[in-house]
DNA sequence: TCCATAATTCGATTATTGTCGAAATATAGG
DNA sequence: CCTATATTTCGACAATAATCGAATTATGGA
């Protein structure tokens, strides 16, 4: 993944409504819900709800497909399983964080970050 | 991780120069780099380099140690591996993506998201 | 004390984003 | 065809964010 589209798919998870929305999306599983249901839920202005739905699925983190009156959503998962692995790979080299080090701890500090297998 | 903290998170990496920057930070690991060291390598201002080194660490994602006239900046890895968690939790209820089901395969959509034991 | 270097803060400008009422579009049913 | 409902698009406004030159602060060495 290249990092103009990661940070993209960040921006667009980072600001609360929409990741309020991505959340619902994420818990509720492949099945999605109904546009009106997310808005009734999270209370959500239909005009707002609209803007934040076109850019989640604008930059593929969720789909929408129509059903009859109805558009149910649902998260893309390989989408985000994309960006997760973006964000965990490489980190450290894979030099400086082995499982375990001579000598004294070196802190306390959390290292690596790391990610299933995809 | 609240919803909030997790969006201002999202939101500052959700750009595309401060990705770089952190990015860069996550492949460096705990050592961290010089400010002046992070702005030679990606090209960026010094006025701007110091607005974005700031507001990544106000949001807690790197943390910032000066040493003489330099300053260290490092990855703090507790927070990103919070965050990862958050994103990752309570994906699809638990009950829809079992390792295997019964019947043809219901789509190739990839589910869930997981994340590795904290 | 004076200079050089590293980094931040200030200030001004430009660009982008978020919100939501009102109007428009899409679909279903009588 | 008309009405009701679901959703999107339009339009206007308010708020926020990004950039960077110039000035300022912090540190170390001559």
């Amino acid at each position: 993944m290249e990092i103009l589209t990661a940070a993209e798919l960040l921006a667009a998870i980072g600001h609360e409504t929409r990741l309020a929305i991505f959340r619902l999306l994420v818990e509720t599983g492949p099945g999605g819900l109904y546009a009106s249901t997310i808005g009734e839920r999270l209370g959500i202005a239909p005009a707002t709800l609209s803007f934040h739905l076109s850019h989640l699925s604008r930059v593929g983190l969720i789909d929408g497909q129509r059903e009859s009156r109805f558009i149910r959503y649902a998260a893309n998962f390989n989408t985000m399983d994309g960006l997760l692995a973006f964000l965990t790979s490489n980190c450290c080299q894979g030099t400086s964080c082995l499982p375990s080090m001579d000598g004294p701890d070196q802190g306390s500090e959390r290292c690596c970050l790391a990610h299933k297998e995809s």
